[in-house]
DNA sequence: TTATTAAATCAAAATAAATTGATATAAGGA
DNA sequence: TCCTTATATCAATTTATTTTGATTTAATAA
């Protein structure tokens, strides 16, 4: 069986689900909240408020868009909601290059 | 040395520079396009307008887009213009699982 | 119950990106 | 030279995203 074509993963892209992934990570305060999360490990958000010197409103608007995007988990304590990086979904996206970026220990 | 405080190129990210090849890749089209350079290699633009089936100034417009964010190379033999993925970048940012998709043989 | 805090949402304004059709540039051939 | 073809650029419009400050929701504590 050749190489060249047995591209498992590769056959029929899915451009459109790539595409939203990749706009999620097309701005560079949404890229310092992953990497935040990803040294951090799961964060509240009023921590992240506080690192990364934003409104809140904004802060929120930035964190749904990678929620939405699969990017990022959360989860709900009472008040507190803690974000963190959904690292399967990243490794499966980014080189190892980047992910030891955006990543923890990788 | 530690692994996890080795991280070469880890330190220091730039995220408006990797934001920017985000952004150029957060278009169905634009990765269509980088997956049509994956395949065919260096293209011309007259055959990429056939492929793509999009008017003429909005390919040169996405064309532009990928250019400038170093994510393709251009070359010009006379009249003719033919483009080519910049796979060293490409497969800098993209995981194995994406580059084989566009990225050849990878 | 009232007050306080955490976080999300909303509407308006500002900013940026994409689309369109027309035009410009420039190379090559008749 | 004149015509054709390839590609880039432009200006106007449309569409999408981001920012802002105010408001809402909901949990907890006094």
């Amino acid at each position: 069986m050749s190489l060249v074509t047995d591209q498992s993963s590769c056959t029929s892209p899915n451009f459109v689900t790539y595409a939203e992934k990749f706009k999620a990570m097309s701005d560079p305060k949404r890229l310092e909240l992953l990497h935040l999360l990803c040294i951090n490990g799961s964060t509240c958000v009023c921590d992240l408020v506080d690192e990364m010197n934003i409104p809140q409103s904004k802060l929120s608007y930035h964190l749904k868009i990678l929620l939405n995007a699969d990017l990022i988990f959360k989860e709900t304590k009472g008040t507190w909601s803690y974000y963190s990086l959904n690292e399967d979904v990243m490794s499966r996206i980014l080189s190892r290059e980047l992910c030891c970026i955006l990543t923890p220990s990788s």
